[in-house]
DNA sequence: GTATATGCAAACCGTTTGCATGGCT
DNA sequence: AGCCATGCAAACGGTTTGCATATAC
């Protein structure tokens, strides 16, 4: 399957109209069929790279929209900055502190057994499990 | 035990001078013997209330120094704000996702039977566990 | 006396927004 | 045609920093 194939398939499953920005950014984050970590920085850098023409505000709108049209899912690690997710099923992440990058970890290696109540008046919405890894020696 | 001291007592097992504004804040802080999540802004109102004299960039500062000093820790849960967490033990938290507030969870009831391996040359500095709660209803 | 903390305001940086233009359906 | 996406630059908000002053040791 083609990457942008790929990219337009994912556009049409969030609802999403198929602009020329749009197909290229999604074609950078899908286009291989695996799952990929961003920033919108980082998203904006392999655009240009890639010849793309894309402002840095249209990638971060564009962002939004696939968090919000339910393609992908921002995560928070780094205070300063926001990483988005094209895997979104719930599944733990590693912390990469010496380069800043965030990978996900296996959520089949990870079981948790117990898990605080919610209190009263309140249910889980989600729980975020960050590992931080640090290079050892 | 008074609040100063308790204050007092912080800061030294910091290392840290004791300063006016850092013994407001110390107190603030661990006056009570109980732990807190603040923000910066927090602190800083809670501060302003309390009728002490401190600047917001000194609570930024202070709160930055109590944490390289290693007797406060900094968590990140939201992107837009850091919290800071008088409790310095790996904990779990509860992030109240409907006014943006962050509590403890305890750790006795959090159990996790399995965890990812990490990457080779990799080793652990942290795994962060936040659970996200929503107003139930 | 010397090193360090404080306060203020200005810089900073990632992110968002207002508005005019251009593109999709 | 009408609605929505795009681009740019300017605004934004939390945080940091430079520099002069004040304070702890």
């Amino acid at each position: 399957m083609l990457a942008h194939e790929r990219g337009q398939r994912w556009l049409t499953e969030g609802g999403l109209r198929p602009t020329r920005q749009r197909l290229s950014l999604a074609s950078l984050l899908v286009g291989d069929g695996l799952n990929r970590h961003v920033t919108a920085e980082s998203l904006y850098a392999a655009a240009l790279e890639a010849g793309e023409k894309v402002s840095l505000a249209t990638v971060y709108n564009t962002l939004r929209a696939f968090c919000e049209a339910g393609i992908m899912h921002e995560i928070t690690v780094d205070g300063t900055r926001s990483y988005f997710d094209t895997r979104i099923d719930d599944h733990p992440h590693f912390f990469w502190e010496d380069d800043n990058r965030l990978s996900d970890a296996s959520p089949e290696e990870l079981e948790i057994a117990h898990l605080p109540e919610p209190p009263a008046g309140t249910e889980i919405s989600r729980v975020d499990v960050v590992i931080r890894l640090r290079r050892k020696g």
